[in-house]
DNA sequence: CGTTAGCACTCTCGGCCTTAGAGTGCTAAA
DNA sequence: TTTAGCACTCTAAGGCCGAGAGTGCTAACG
């Protein structure tokens, strides 16, 4: 998009007040914020140029303009200038990252929690895995002769855990053979390649008439297929009702509704690179539900193989560059962390829970 | 409350009109009720003084009426007749607790998901161990030799377990020793009771001078604490948009926040015994954000020492009587499930996930 | 004495009009 | 090219009015 000096600086200005203030700008208010450099008929040329490029639009003649979707998305492109956080807003952050949330020890939650508390806007989370979700290792451990745990330890460092209750007695033994050849058949497998002819050729292997291999199996997919649903997160849903574009509550709860939807939430746009801050507006999303709201994601770090991402849904109508300066702080914060506790290992300090690897999706 | 039959018939009257239509009502609609038995002017003088008893009030003179908490209150407990429950819902919810929501392997968000979906309300599921969660049983895993997983077999008999890295290498004997002392000294006791003394005196009993005593057990108290926290959980917290008297979407952001507090809902009415529902109505509610709402909650047998509580909040203008039976047809299949669960064990049935007791907040 | 028809009264809600104010676009002058 | 001036447009808020719903009271009735 070609435009003048002036232009840009007009078209900054509308959506910096719009952002602030949730009405429609005027040419005196513009005005005013050049001082008395230029008057506000010259802006009202102006901003008559910047409508007629799609640019700006007028919710009725004689309101003033409001940022189009395509406004937007010249300044989030050529026009935001970086914003720099306080030293309360790093603190805050920094502070909150180490020391998680409060009687939380879920990751994706910690950072959801905190996306959305330094937004102000519903933040996801996501973790997801470099060629999927397997299971690096298993160990069954005998209860008793009825029951027994499967304890999986899986590919991106979280441990789950299945107890299992049987109707035949089994014995230490066989549970030892059961775990060589679930770790020699289904280690570093994705669900969807643990297949029925596979699990009969285990039950073969051990030598299974019980129906026990079947069991632990389906256990194991199961685990699997929590462990994958296990890693996105929505936080803050509520916060939506706290800005005006959502005064209306049958967009709320439409938009809410959607959120609440963890396929929705895997569907949502992601940026394709480590730091990179990812913004869709408006229309640019593909989903209805997002018409008319705005995206931001931004990948981290997660240590080894894993990577994460968080990102807030909101009005078009956001402070961008104040929101996209704290999802990357936060995002640097949780890769440094994360790829930090590569390194560490046992630590004196109990708080620092949200960097310990011991944390990361363990979930069941 | 001492009421003639009529006063009765026209209370229940008023408030199953008021429940269907959200509007006050008015003493012709009363009659029509009866047919051509009693004149709308009878039923003005009785709804006179059914207003001065404070069973109904009028939003202003000249509306209808619309009933008081204590009018709910008095139908709750006197006038209310059993709702008979459709077949349709009958399979809708034994066909769900049966299968367990798609893709959801908790059997609190499970049963919350079923209950909010059932009522249109938000609904809240706990889950209590009598005597407090502790742990049953421990077991090390060795990793290699710098990393060790703790399995723990809760008291509620689900399993959690920490991933613990070590920056000095330990070995399998290590772990075989340090596991039969923790199952000698911290099974059985509830978090709080694992204290410093406890731990030294592990740690001597195991000859440890690397810390990792200490280490161990502060992941063990984490892992209670977590357990603790996992027993409660509220879905459906969106409904509320969709009951008019949530449309003023302040109102509702309050309430959903109040909701999304953990240590609030553990404060939530609860019935004392199972089975029984119980119904606490706008202003009998303590907390402020309920004042105008109504909660309702009933009991179920989780097996063993287990208890759950799943419940719903709404507004006062609630179908109390479908709600009930809805909510205690639910709590009895769980407690069918669960406590049949306990004789239960490997079940070709893949399907019958939610009653199976791997399935109950082994989420750690 | 309880019940009922009749009626005046009250209050809300929606529609309509008016006015104030904000902001525009156009014109003409600098 | 910029700007002052001005007529014009549109909304939002307030006021007014009539329709409608529902009441409470009174008086008549069985």
């Amino acid at each position: 998009m070609i435009l003048n000096d002036r232009k840009k600086e007009i078209l900054r200005a509308v959506i910096e007040q719009y952002v602030k203030t949730a009405e429609p700008v005027g040419s005196k208010t513009v005005a005013s914020v050049f001082g008395s450099a230029i008057s506000s008929a010259t802006i009202r040329n102006e901003m008559a140029e910047l409508e007629s490029l799609g640019l700006l639009e007028q919710p009725h003649t004689s309101a003033g303009r409001v940022p189009s979707a395509l406004g937007y998305r010249v300044y989030v492109n050529e026009l935001m200038s970086e914003h720099k956080l306080s030293n309360d807003d790093e603190i805050a952050i920094s502070s909150a990252l180490r020391s998680g949330a409060p009687g939380q020890g879920h990751l994706l939650d910690n950072a959801g929690d905190l996306v959305s508390r330094m937004t102000t806007y519903p933040a996801y989370a996501m973790s997801s895995m470099a060629g999927g979700i397997s299971i690096a290792r298993f160990d069954m451990i005998f209860v008793d002769s009825f029951t027994f745990i499967i304890v999986a330890l899986l590919n991106n460092d979280s441990v789950k855990n299945k107890l299992v209750h049987l109707t035949l007695p089994t014995e230490p033994a066989f549970l030892t053979k059961l775990s060589s050849v679930f770790n020699a058949s289904f280690t570093g497998l994705a669900e969807e390649r643990i297949t029925p002819a596979l699990i009969t050729a285990s039950e073969r292997a051990v030598g299974d008439t019980t129906g026990i291999v079947a069991v632990a199996a389906g256990f194991t997919i199961e685990l699997l297929i929590e462990a994958k649903a296990g890693q996105s997160r929505v936080s803050g849903a509520v916060n939506l009702l706290s800005h005006p574009e959502y005064r209306d509550v049958e967009k709320a709860r439409r938009l809410i509704k959607y959120l609440s939807d963890d396929n929705e939430i895997a569907r949502l746009p992601s940026p394709d690179a480590t730091g990179e801050i990812k913004i869709t507006i408006g229309p640019e999303n593909l989903a209805d539900e997002l018409r008319d709201s705005s995206v931001m994601a931004v990948r981290y770090d997660a240590g080894g193989d894993m990577q994460g991402l968080i990102g807030v849904v909101g009005p078009t109508r956001m402070d961008y560059s104040k929101v996209a300066a704290r999802l990357s702080y936060i995002a640097q914060g949780l890769s440094w962390l994360l790829s930090a506790s590569e390194l560490q290992s046992i630590s004196a300090d109990k708080n620092s829970g949200i960097g310990d690897e011991d944390e990361i999706g363990k979930d069941d």
